[in-house]
DNA sequence: CGGACATCAATTAGTCATACTTAATTGACG
DNA sequence: CGTCAATTAAGTATGACTAATTGATGTCCG
């Protein structure tokens, strides 16, 4: 068999190394529910799918194992698993998802739980944040003041998703910290979904600059309030997008 | 080579399949910090050290390489990741680290998440909880009243891991949901550290009971209440144990 | 006659060894 | 200082073999 075997679907995925391909393509198809759980692949049906070997098929139901979407098992061969043993927090499973069909759903649960953590992280960097942790978000809040007229909401995006980024870094707590890419992840859904023709609210931009201002003082509690109700406009906005 | 070939040290680890056996090794290593980021790993020394062929060995990298523990670039080798890109979410990292030498930290970081994420989830659990999950939660409260005195540590930890796991999974949020696991790990890993001839605080078990009451009379502000005391709590121990 | 239990064959993932390809890095040479 | 070739280690393919599981078959005993 030729080793430039090509990807079967002209995907966008243009990931280095074959089984990334392969996963790129097989990991979506699963979160979508194409191959619902309790379905059945066979490694070699994979390889001929996706014109590859044995070998690469198999690293990539490895992968998948590991995201426990799938058990392999002798004689039976690579089961779906039901949704509740999915690791839905792994960013790979999460950017599939938002990609996908539950999209809403997922933007649901992932906008939940940045309005648990958000503002506790908040609170934690008033308490911890450094100076230069401090001075990134004041720019970043000043950055979305500047950008919240005229039909910027590209850059402004890059300075809410850096403001947040800095915040859950700022509290000095690893699983925060580690969340920055999902709620980046979420921010971005939002802005493509919501009808990019308006404005950011200036309640919104105010309450940021209002966080970074808690922050440089120290003022955990004001901080804490502050990105509580940041969250909670987010669900808000949510609630009134699909009901 | 033989196909018998047996693990190099005779570890607990009796996973099923070569590759989760030297993924049992291999990650711990690493998480433990025995190979420090920045070491350059080579599939060939790994399938020479654990005595498995390179297929096996390199189907453990990609999953490594999935929590992004390492990365394995060409003509390179396998590179050590620094911790901030580690996965620390997946559910096999956390239990790697919680077994290691950075425990305490980890035990710091996740019941802080805990102290963000439970008394949300109290909340909406009280709003969205199902009569068998009430049930649940009632059954589990009382079993803590029942083991609370009388050297049953072990019993009360199942009913303690049952109820969080419960209300996590009542707040009907995927995300929370998935929490279960860690909460379990976190709670069995403090009566492990914790010295064991002293029966849980009644202030604590009381606490339980408050919130399995709120959230039967679907009270979300009180069940928020009493969970966050009872995460409060959490902290304010862990701090004793290791100021 | 019927049910429980032992046996066997089919199936599919798991493992290994080897040969070859590809990409990145090094360093020698122009 | 740019270029190109040699080197290196991961990536891929293939074929042969192993081992576990399951479902069917058959046997023995109640």
């Amino acid at each position: 068999m030729t080793s430039q075997a090509a990807h079967p679907d002209g995907g966008p995925a243009r990931e280095r190394g074959l089984h990334a391909q392969v996963l790129a393509s097989l990991g979506p198809a699963i979160t979508a529910g194409e191959h619902p759980p309790g379905t059945v692949l066979l490694t070699e049906e994979l390889a001929a799918r996706y014109e590859v070997s044995r070998t690469v098929a198999r690293e990539a139901v490895r992968v998948l194992e590991s995201m426990h979407l799938v058990e392999s098992r002798r004689r039976v061969g690579v089961t779906v698993l039901p949704t509740e043993q999915w690791n839905v927090y792994d960013p790979q499973v999460i950017t599939w998802r938002l990609a996908g069909a539950d999209r809403g759903r997922q933007l649901r649960s992932l906008t939940v739980l940045r309005s648990a953590v958000e503002p506790v992280a908040a609170r934690l960097a008033a308490e911890l944040a450094t100076p230069q942790e401090c001075a990134a978000l004041t720019e970043h809040a000043l950055g979305m003041v500047a950008t919240s007229r005229g039909q910027q909401l590209d850059n402004y995006l890059v300075h809410d998703i850096a403001f947040h980024g800095t915040v859950l870094r700022a509290s000095h707590n690893e699983m925060f910290a580690r969340l920055g890419d999902v709620v980046a992840a979420v921010l971005t859904g939002r802005t493509q979904h919501e009808v990019m023709f308006s404005d950011p609210r200036q309640e919104a931009v105010t309450l940021h600059v209002q966080v970074a201002e808690a922050v440089r003082e120290g003022d955990g509690p004001r901080a804490e309030r502050a990105m509580r109700t940041i969250t909670e406009d987010a669900m808000a906005e949510l609630d009134v997008l699909a009901p």
